[in-house]
This record gives C-alpha cells, structure tokens and sequence, in this order.
DNA sequence: GATGAATGAGTGTTCATTCAT
DNA sequence: CATGAATGAACACTCATTCAT
C-alpha cells in the first residue's frame, strides 16, 4: 500500500488520515491501533493486513507523507529563482497553507522529526537522509552569490538566513498550538516574516 | 521530593539519574517505572511513595532539572557582560560542558522540549512559560543596544542571533549522536561557532 | 477433494504436500491455513472451498495420507511370508525408504499419532481405529505359530516383537532428527535392526 | 519459582495444578494463559510476575515436574535390586499409582515428550537429556547380567525388556484414556503385565 | 471455479498503580 | 519508611472463516 496506485483510494485516503491525525496527536508510543483503526472506520484485520506491523505503518506513512510534503512545495515553487529570501519565503508561505489545510500532515511530520523511540528512530533517520540530502541542497543549489556584500561568507549566511525562517515558524506553531486553526494564516505573520527578511537582505546583501 | 532539602541524599539522586536516564532514552509514554526501579535499586512501592503517579515524576523532574539547569548556567555568566554574542557564547560553552558531564541531562531537557503525548504536555508548557519567561529575559535584559547598527531593529536582530546559536547547536548535537562524546568538545566547533560569531557581527554591529 | 479422483490432480498435490509439510512441522494448532495456501501457491478461497474448514483438511489429509501408506506397504510386502520377522522387517525396510523419500509424509502420520488437540483427537481416533483395526490384524493374521518353542504365548510374543521393532524406530528417528536424511538409510541401522531379530528369534523360536 | 522453596506454597500449587492440566489437555500452543489463571484463580499479571513468558511457564513446569517424577521414583525404588524385571516392575507400578493420583502430571509429561512445536521443542530436548542422560543409565547399572542365558546380547535385552513395558504402558493408557481414572490401577492389568515378564524371563533367562 | 480483502474474537504480554506486610 | 506481589485494562498482533467480485 502506499506505493502503487490503489483502486480502493478511498479507504486508503481513510487509512493515511486517521494514522496521520492519531500519530500526530500521539507520537508514535503512545498512537494506539486501536484508536487507528477506530478513527479509520476498518477492522482491526485489515490494518494488519495491509502494514504488517505499527512499525511498517508508521515508516510508511512518514515516507509516503514526506514525498507527498515534498511534491506538494517543488510543484508550486518557482525553481527559476535565485533569490534566496524569495526561495525560503515562497517555502514558508506553501508551508502554512498546508498546515491550514492539512494541519495532522504537518504536526505528523514535525513529530516524526523529534521523534526519539529506539524503536523506530534509526529508520527514521535512514528514510530523512534520502529525502533531505537530496531535496535541500536542490533548492538552495542555484542561489545567486553575487547578490552577497563582500567579506561575507555565503555558505554561512545561508544557514543563518535558514535557522531564522525554521526558529520564526517554531515559534509561530507554539503560538499556534494555543489558537484556532482560522486564525493561523494571517497577514499579520506575513508581515513580521517580512520584517525578517528586510533585516537579513540590509544586512547580507549588497 | 525535590523541592525540599532531603537527607537522604544519595537515594534522591539514585532516583534523579535512574528516571533522568529512561526518560531521555524512550520519552515519556515508552519509558517504564519498572525501568526506573531497576535503575535506581530502589522498590516500586518507594518510587510512588514519593511521587504519586508516573506523572508527577516526570513534571517533578523537568522542574528540578530546569531549575539546576538555569542555576548551573548563572553561577558561571558574567551577569555584567552587555555583549549580546559574549553571552550567547559563554551560554554555549556551558551547554556544551554539561552535556559532556551529565549527557542524561540534557537529552531528557531535549526530549521534554519536543515531548507531545497529551498526557503531559500541557503541564510541561505551564512549567516551561514560568521557567523561560524569565531566565530568557533576565539574560538579554541588559545588552546594549548601542553597539547595533543604525536601522536595525535590535530586537529581531538578538532573534536572529539566538536562534542561529540554537540552530547551530542542533546541528552539531545531530552528528554527535553519531560520535562518541569524548570527541564533542572540541575546538573545532568552538572555532566554527565564532566564525558564525563573526559573520553576525560584520553584518549588525557598527 | 482427496476421496475422488479429481482432474486437476496436480494442484490437488501441491494442496496436499503443503499441508502435510506445515502440519508436520507445527501440529494442528499451530500450522496457519495462511502458511499452507503460501505454501501451495492457492488462493485462500479456494482451500476453504474443497474443506470446509481447517479441521476437515487436517482429517481428510489424515486419511488419505493413511490410505497411501497403509496401500505402499502393501504393495510391495509379500503376502505369502508367514514369518513374523521377516514381515516386519519388510514394513520398517519399506518404511524407511518412505522416509527418505517422503519425510513429511512420515513426520504428519507421527504427529498425528500424538495430536492432544481436543479439536481433533476424537476423530483422529476414529479414523484410527478403521484404520489399524484391519490392517494390523491382516498383516498378522497368517503367522506361523508353529516355529515358536513350546509354552510360548504366540500373541504376546508378536507383541513383544512388535513393541521391539516399534521402539528401534522411535529411538532411531531420534537419532535422525539431528542427521540429514541422506544419513539415514543404511547399512549399519539394517545391521542393528538384524541383531534385535536374531535376539528375538533364538529367544522365541524352537 | 519453582527453583526455590516458596512461603506462598498454596498459590504455587494452584499456579502448577492449572497450568499442569491445561497443557497436558491442549498442548502448548493451544493451551491458552487465559485459562490457565482462571483455573488457578490468579490475575494475567501475576502469571507473568513469576514467569516472564508462556515458553519460560512450560519449560520450567517440565523441569519442575519432571524433577518430582524422578524423585517420586527413586524414593520408592528398592535400589539394591539387581533384577531388571523387578526393577521396571517396581517402576510400572509407581507410575500407575502416580497416573491414578496425578493424572495430569503424566498427561503433562507424556504431552511434552511428543511436543514439536519449534517454539519450545529444542529447550525441551535440553532439559530432557540432562534428565534422562542419568537417571536411566543409573536404574540400569546395576543389573545382575549373570541370570541371562548364554549367548544373549544383554544390553539389547535389556533395551528389549524396557521397550515391551513401554509398549504395554502406552497401550494400557490408550485404553485408559475412554475408561473413568478410578478402573485403572487395577489386579487385572498387572497379571497381564506379569504375564508378559513370564515371557520375556522364559525366553531371557537361564 | 477462484480470488484475497475483510472481519473480530482471541492471543501473549506490559504496565501504572495499590496495598498487605 | 520500604517492599514487591497483585491487579486488570490496554496493547500489538494472529487467524479461521466469509463473501463480494
């Protein structure tokens, strides 16, 4: 499952759903089949009969979810930009329609990131390494260097640019975890991104 | 237990390093209080005699550890240094020496960080808003502002600085789960962390 | 199935040598119908269309791989010998060559012999008793109890024979159990099986 | 358990009479630990308090009991006779008496000399030769070979002697196994056990 | 005939918590 | 104070059997 194409996409739809929401909520100790299969509307069987183990379930779910987390942002970025403020901001805009729409996709996936059961945290890692190494690097492969002042190691600044964008949405979802969901996407944090982002650009940039 | 001075010393920290060490290692739901017995050689009756649930344990623990933590962190800072990146700096030095004394310490503050069951998470916000509201002002209460560039927003600029330290600091914890901690200390990293240290002041300081 | 003959004999085999192969292995409880149709290369719906159930297939399994062994050995015993010794030692011969060439056969009909499981060892008696109720008898029935010595009890001395070549069996199938079969069949067991019978004839006969 | 005199000897009884009966009927993987603790009377948890699996529940209820069986045996035993017939006689009639008070002790015994289930059956045969690699050799030792005809192999006697018991036992429980407990032991089967003897001294001995 | 998805009661095992000693 | 035996609900997982296709 999850792999191929499935006729029966409806039930399945059910499957990643109820896992993703009660993994989610849960972590993956703690998410019980139970709950799972509840939530899914399906027999206990049949659970078992499509993942063989919660373990394959969740690892499943995580790949399957990351390619799909993946897809969804190379899809509508615009991979002809350089800029890379412009880059992370179109990133971290598509990131927080998601989780307006999907908000169980993406606390699944932060989950799974801090994620240290011994049980699954080493296969976790072997899947994050495929994805990531390949992903990030693409996106931030073809910056334009030139746009840096002189004196200013761009290696570095990247990272600095990085770890803001990834410390303002930490905190944002903190934030958030005490809100109604209608009230995430605003302009307001729009805005307080963008003052970021003009801090860094007058500070890195020529 | 742990709030007030006991005289029995050696079985509260019997106790502190046994439960500090399972929870780090599996997260609050997986680890058990059979473990915990067993690593403290204490008895199961003397363990909830204490404390009464598995839950207060834990919340009782990440207060203690908290408290020790930040006090450890003051009695080592110059509270007179007004140098934001001086501060950071002398931060994570002591960081990285704890981790390097009593590992357990802080990777259970980590996984509490990131904890989500239900359960508990709640409780771990309350403690940790009392906890960091504080210490986290009281640290950049006084830097001075007038070493910043004209035109930068000094605020979001100590943002910037402290979430590149953070994320700089994840970074190197990542690959030294994959070391032996003999090697994390170093002054390669000490050298790299100054070389961020560097970059961030070429491009806010005057 | 089993009692008729069927066309598609061939996949009526590949049912039979999975299942003797997976009841032979772990006893009627323990052996999965999910293992036999894995086995056969069958679909689950076709097994429970010619039985209707697990018990039925382990009961006509029973039976027809009794009819086969009990037709093998007749087949190629000679009906005219009225020698006790040497009709026993014409039916362990035969037997251990089914072994080399069977071994599951023999290993199901062993443990069938031994099954507890209340869910079957009613019927598994009954079929039994059909069973070796004739056949025993026939195969003893034309005995010459005239080369016994005088004052001898013919039938408890054919019983004492048979116990004798009963227990050779087991303890060399003990012995086996930790060979590989190609070790099994030979010359020295013959040898051995030989001095039991000449024991028993200087003892027995006039 | 088990290994050590206990205080809670009632509760231990309970646990080895339940466990005792419900495998010997089923077997053991159908013998179920649900009811095992509803025949003792006991919680899940406390089954799986004093032994840490069903595996480790069975094989330490074999030693156990085939410990005490031994014992029982060689309390009894005249261990000064030299005779073989009276030695296996003295031993046929203790393990009648033993069947008719503790039935389910030889249904237990006999069920886990047949067991082939891999999850236990390789434990099984360990602790079954550090039993019988010495007890049997001991009851044996001391044969007086001398009252054997001349000619006769002794030891191939002798393993014919043990298997003809043997036969008859396991014939004598199969018969037993559709009679009530209480006509078991009874005058009739040890005249034709005696019966047998005859037979075999007639034809054995001088 | 043939498939294999679906069921749900059953299994062995764990675990926080209690309580008699 | 201190012990660890005892509880029982909850857990992940299995499996013979059914049935729509």
């Amino acid at each position: 499952m999850f792999k191929t194409l499935n006729i029966d996409t409806e039930k399945e739809d059910r499957i990643i759903n109820a896992a993703t929401k009660v993994f989610a909520e849960n972590g993956y100790k703690r998410a019980s089949t139970n709950a799972i299969v509840k939530e899914a509307g399906i027999s206990k069987g049949i659970l078992f009969h499509y993942f063989k183990s919660k373990k394959e379930l969740y690892l499943s779910l995580y790949e399957h979810l990351s390619d799909m987390f993946a897809e969804k942002i190379y899809d509508r970025i615009d991979m002809e930009e350089r800029d890379i403020f412009e880059i992370i901001r179109q990133v971290s805009v598509i990131k927080f329609e998601l989780f307006s729409t999907y908000p169980d996709l993406i606390n699944f996936l932060n989950s799974v990131f801090h994620e240290i059961d011994p049980e699954v945290k080493n296969e976790v890692d072997k899947i994050r390494e495929n994805l990531t190494g390949s992903s990030f690097s693409k996106l931030f492969s073809n910056i334009d260097a030139g746009k840096f002042r002189k004196g200013i190691d761009v290696g570095k600044a990247i990272q600095v640019i990085y770890w803001t964008f990834e410390g303002f949405a930490n905190q944002q979802q903190a934030k958030a975890s005490s809100m109604s969901v209608a009230d995430i996407y605003k302009e307001d944090i729009l805005a307080e991104l963008d003052s970021y982002t003009e801090l860094l650009k007058k500070s890195f940039y020529k």
